[in-house]
DNA sequence: CTGTTAGCGCTTTCAT
DNA sequence: ATGAAAGCGCTAACAG
């Protein structure tokens, strides 16, 4: 229905066989530069457009990428994907997009219709809950690139290209220690936020700041947790004296949550306290105050998720299995120095 | 690479030819449950997955669909996309992802790759400025469903899904009133969104309250252009005895610069000016105030363009060129009633 | 109800 | 440099 005019029509037209128009449509090496143009005349005469579908079947390459995304509301995936997508046009790649969800049945079948129909890699944003499982159900038979959304401490068998999230941790660590904080709270999600926390925990020990195990709160990556965890590190009664100048989220998601956590509370943002996000996504620019925060550059990493992944299907192994990236700091108004006066601060903080 | 085990290695296991297992594979009709029974275990015990490039070549139906959608950075078009993909899903189909601009050669580009690969039909998630482009590029060729994007004046040759924006426009205004506003403002896309307009100045209007055209400003749907028109309209010096005490944003993202520009000036919200918006997305939860805003239902929107799509497909025309959903209101904190004396008021939003 | 014969549109050897 | 033959893995008529 879709399909019309192939290369026998073309051949007949230029006079020619027609395997020349494939070797003409597909650049092949020497021929009459003649015989090529008046091909290409009749190519574009009748209109020609190859059939990918034949086209792939017979070459075993379909140049078509499957693309496996954690079906998350988080911004940040849909911000990877349109870079994801950019970058697979620049290397001539279409891209069947799939939302999964962390369930192993689920992703299985997904990887199994992907396969069927010959897509030549994967790219993968997923959880590294789900590594594993993927890694496992496909690598024999096509290759996997694993981006950006978890730690990278990985086996050495998974091509992976993520940020540098000890990095990360450190530079937000930096910021605040830089504006004089001192008593600083962490809401991460504990499994897989590892790195981001020890980057910061060891750049705070390296500067003689303590971090107690209290002060550091998980959360689920979602707006919903990054509130109620704020509101626990803020509103707890006993702790009000030692109340946190400074939060670190470690995900930008989790820093709005803390960020309107304290707003709810009748705190004043950064005057009461201060909050730093990681990302870098869109959001942090709508808020207000509007998220200090660590950037992941996601383009770059899109771009090397890519680059990995088209050398792997050409078959050229990686030296190295993981890439890293490096992230900035975005700042913005939702940090400052600490409250100057602890006691008289917290008197004001208390308007609610 | 991908692929290794045929029909024929399954029928030879079977001990049928290798139709039979065609016929089986695909619930053709009738043939012993015995022989069927026998093709299913060979089917398992070599693992056989058909190949979907082959069946899409020989029997002109890819179970594939484009998705072409702007590549803008407005999350409404990805939780559009989320749910597209889960009603995709649902139908059998997979969806080639390609981000476009408004640019006719690119357009033009994309659309001829995806007729190259066989799709079934497309799905267009495109401002209304490329419908037509589009429709005169392919509709020959291969279905294609407008979504949700655009106002519902078009032509009747096009398939859309939208939803009811003047019925959106309405409900904005009905909450407006109902809160006791009688000096609103409006900012949209002027070219786009004239019927969430029409149907916010036509309640306005029913309810004797009028809306000058000094209060309509012009924005291009982004987070920026709201909140330059916000600033305009409640900064403006001369105006200030008559400034605005709601906004009403025609999309989530304006709202949220509204929202941002009337606290960047000192004002509080909603005290002193309500905002609403229009979309649904989830930013507006994560906002403080969090943004009251009239939610257009994306997943029927999604189901409803699946579904439309799907008969096309099937070669059914439709009686009923567009179909419509309805929205409704989300109420969260960004509106209340105005301010009760506006004189004083005034003098409090002076802050800054 | 099952098997035979074609052919979807293209890329590949392999001769010429 | 170009042409012929074969086949990618499947479905689609038909026969039997």
């Amino acid at each position: 229905m879709a399909q019309r005019v192939t290369q026998r029509e073309v051949a007949k037209l230029a006079g020619v066989s027609y395997q020349t128009v494939s070797n003409v449509m597909n650049g092949n090496a020497g021929m009459k530069d003649e015989t090529r143009q008046v091909v290409l005349a009749a190519v574009k005469k009748l209109g020609y457009k190859p059939n990918l579908l034949a086209r792939g079947l017979a070459s075993q390459r379909t140049q078509t990428l499957g693309l496996l995304i954690h079906n998350d509301t988080n911004p940040f995936y849909n911000e990877i994907v349109i870079e994801l997508d950019k970058a697979a046009k620049l290397h001539g790649y279409h891209l069947y997009l799939i939302y999964t969800s962390t369930n192993f049945a689920e992703h299985q079948d997904h990887l199994e219709r992907l396969l069927m129909r010959d897509v030549d890699g994967i790219l993968a944003v997923t959880g590294s809950s789900s590594m594993a499982e993927i890694q496992t159900v496909i690598s024999q038979n096509v290759p996997v690139v694993f981006i950006g959304l978890f730690e990278y401490d990985t086996k050495d068998t998974v091509f992976s290209v993520s940020a540098d999230f000890r990095a990360a941790g450190e530079l937000a660590a930096h910021h605040l220690l830089a504006l004089g904080h001192e008593r600083v709270a962490v809401i991460t999600e504990l499994e897989y936020h590892q790195y981001r926390v020890a980057g910061f925990k060891d750049t705070l020990k390296a500067n003689s700041v303590n971090l107690p195990k209290a002060m550091i709160v998980g959360g689920d990556s979602s707006f919903a947790s990054g509130h109620a965890a704020a509101l626990q590190l803020l509103q707890e009664p006993i702790k009000k004296s030692a109340r946190p100048s400074a939060i670190f989220a470690t995900n930008d998601l989790m820093a709005a949550g803390a960020l309107a956590a304290a707003l709810d509370l009748g705190l004043e943002v950064p005057r009461d306290v201060s909050v730093i996000g990681l990302d870098g996504i869109q959001l942090g620019a709508y808020l207000r105050p509007a998220l200090t925060t660590v950037a992941v550059p996601k383009d770059t990493l899109a771009e090397m998720a890519m680059k990995t992944l088209v050398q792997l299907i050409r078959g050229k192994t990686q030296e190295s299995a993981i890439a890293l990236t490096k992230p900035h700091l975005i700042l913005r108004n939702s940090t400052s120095r600490p409250p100057k006066d602890a006691k008289a601060q917290l008197a004001k903080g208390e308007i609610k």
